[in-house]
DNA sequence: GCCGTTTTCGGCCCGACTGTTTTCAGTCG
């Protein structure tokens, strides 16, 4: 399993090319590549050997021959030119917000700052305003960086360590004797941050299997036990397997999603039965192995209901599936429509059409249009003439008998002050309007949530879209009271929203249970830019499910009418 | 470097904001 190396290769040759000055164009494709191959399903290894690597969109000859050599031996001859010109500690500068490739060039030959601690020391030492275009307020908000930035969680977005999972997954299952297997360990859980990328193989030789794990997904041998299995991936991200046999299919799965806390727990229930718990395997007080062929089978046998694999924190998952009254957790299948959907009319490359017919194809009642508003340029947000126009064209597009139907939204930006970037007859026009903050991340807590709750306050506006603005892994949620501004949400009976980006997730599982406590609505919803976004859904199913949300919390499970009902009774 | 075609070159998201200057480079979305 390469994919995540070549593009960790490809990423770090599009930050150093920036950082050396190269166009920004040439920069731009090979970042390209690298997001493309670390979303992709596809394995690059079998793409290679069909020869297909270049059927990627973004793959062309010269990133072709690259991969080619990345594949086969971990690394490329202008990647290996770009180290010896910078050391490759100088990328962690990048992460640092307000410092991109051309502060970092500075501090590189200005300083000889070639590290985050190279970096620290030369401002501690007031060394830093000292270059061109630096002053005091800018050292100092680097350091302040710095403390952020080391203060962050670590372990593997959810966005990278997910698709690599089920790609794994799918390898296994076309090794010789694999029965099944799945993507498991925190993502299955729907963890944001995940340790390791986690494997569950149910096979009739599970030694056989865990050797052909060895070999699929390659890197360095961390362990090679009877049950388990763990490399280092050539990435860097450690990866592991489960493995056992058929009739203990049940505990393999359950041990292989963990978490450590609901095993625990787990493994004390099974010793208070006089049974145990042990590696993949459940066993009576004989020392034989109970037959568990499946989940379900497991926690009967420990006299519980089935835990879905979202809720397994031991946050009282436990206590509640002995009872028996676990949530009636929400399904993909319960959503009715999708409320948050960009075209070509701003920054999406799918047309009205294009997108409608993506949503029919996922059984969807109804789709949102929701471009971007004219503040935000760089999306070529709509006017109020444009976004009238698209009216006109949704208009026509549902009188033209098809079985979905278009809404006519809007993604309109708040702005600093909380005002909303389009007239208000603009926005009554409309049959959903979703609010949201694209820019002046850096106002203080108290200006932020004052201006995120002004706008959920205007009675035109329906729901917040990705409240807190952050980025797994890359970027800090902004300031803001998310409690204060569930609590406006509540008041004023607005929505708030679970965006389905991976990379957002946002409301956060932990935010979205304490928004539905509070008796708000929450709308699970993809912000696609593309056709191929909309399925994305399931990673906004998976932080729903996390929170523990049933389909009566969600507001795009009602039908179409019932839908435009709530939305009119918010005027 | 990729892509699409008005098909082998020219275009590729571009304007606001910030901190530093004193006219603008760099970052960000």
């Amino acid at each position: 399993m390469k994919n995540l190396q070549a593009a960790r290769v490809f990423e770090n040759i599009a930050a150093l090319m920036e950082i050396s000055g190269e166009s920004p164009f040439k920069v731009n494709a090979y970042r390209n590549a690298a997001n493309t191959f670390a979303s992709l399903t596809d394995d690059l290894e079998q793409l290679a050997a069909r020869g297909e690597l270049r059927s990627i969109p973004g793959v062309g000859e010269a990133i072709e021959k690259k991969t080619l050599e990345i594949l086969e031996t971990g690394t490329c001859g202008l990647y290996e030119r770009l180290k010896q010109q910078f050391p490759l500690t100088i990328l962690e500068l990048l992460d640092l917000p307000g410092v991109g490739a051309r502060t970092v060039r500075a501090l590189y030959e200005g300083l000889g700052v070639d590290s985050l601690e190279a970096l620290e020391n030369a401002a501690r030492a007031g060394r830093v305003q000292q270059l061109p275009r630096m002053g005091a307020k800018a050292e100092q908000r680097i350091l302040e960086s710095i403390e952020r930035l080391r203060a962050r969680p670590s372990g593997i977005p959810i966005a990278r360590a997910l698709p690599l999972a089920v790609a794994l997954a799918t390898r296994m299952q076309g090794s010789p004797g694999v029965l099944q297997a799945v993507a498991a360990g925190g993502v299955r859980r729907f963890g944001e941050l995940v340790p390791c990328v986690t494997v569950a193989v149910v096979a009739e030789d599970p030694q056989e299997a865990l050797q052909a794990f060895l070999r699929e997904a390659g890197g360095t041998v961390l362990e090679a036990g009877e049950e388990r299995a763990a490399v280092r991936l050539s990435g860097g991200e450690e990866a592991e397997c489960f493995a056992g046999r058929p009739e203990n299919a049940g505990a393999v799965l359950i041990r292989a999603t963990g978490s450590q806390a609901h095993l625990r727990r787990l493994e004390a229930l099974a010793a208070e039965r006089g049974y145990s718990f042990e590696g993949v395997t459940l066993l009576n007080p004989r020392g034989e192995s109970l037959s568990c062929p499946d989940e379900e089978s497991f926690y009967f046998a420990l006299g519980m209901s089935p835990v879905p694999p979202e809720l397994r924190e031991d946050r009282g998952e436990v206590e509640a599936a002995l009872k028996g009254d676990l949530p009636a957790l929400i399904q993909s299948s319960d959503l009715k429509g999708d409320l948050h959907a960009h075209t070509v009319f701003s920054d999406g490359s799918g047309t009205l059409e294009q997108m409608a017919e993506a949503a029919r194809r996922l059984g969807y009642e109804y789709l949102a249009i929701t471009d971007h508003s004219q503040a935000l340029t760089v999306a070529r947000g709509l006017t109020p003439e444009r976004l009238n126009e698209q009216g006109q064209l949704i208009d026509a597009f549902n009188a033209s008998g098809t079985d979905i139907r278009l809404l006519k939204g809007v993604e309109v930006d708040i702005r600093p002050d909380g005002s909303l970037d389009l007239p208000d007859e603009s926005l009554a026009a409309l049959d959903w309007v979703v609010a949201s903050i694209h820019s002046h991340f850096a106002l203080s807590r108290q200006e932020m949530t004052e201006r995120a709750v002004r706008a959920l306050s205007s009675p035109f506006v329906h729901v917040q879209a990705h409240p807190t603005g952050r980025l797994i892994g890359s970027r800090d949620p902004h300031a803001l009271d998310v409690d204060a501004l569930i609590e406006a949400a509540a008041r004023a009976g607005k929505a708030l929203e679970i965006n389905s980006y991976p990379e957002r997730l946002d409301l956060s599982a932990e935010n979205a249970r304490k928004a539905a406590d509070a008796g708000v609505k929450i709308v699970v919803s993809t912000d696609s830019h593309h056709p191929a976004h909309l399925p994305k859904v399931s990673y906004g199913i998976g932080t729903a499910r996390r929170a523990g949300l049933t389909a009566g919390d969600v507001l795009n499970t009602l039908p179409l009418d019932a839908l435009l009902e709530w939305s009119r009774s918010r005027r």
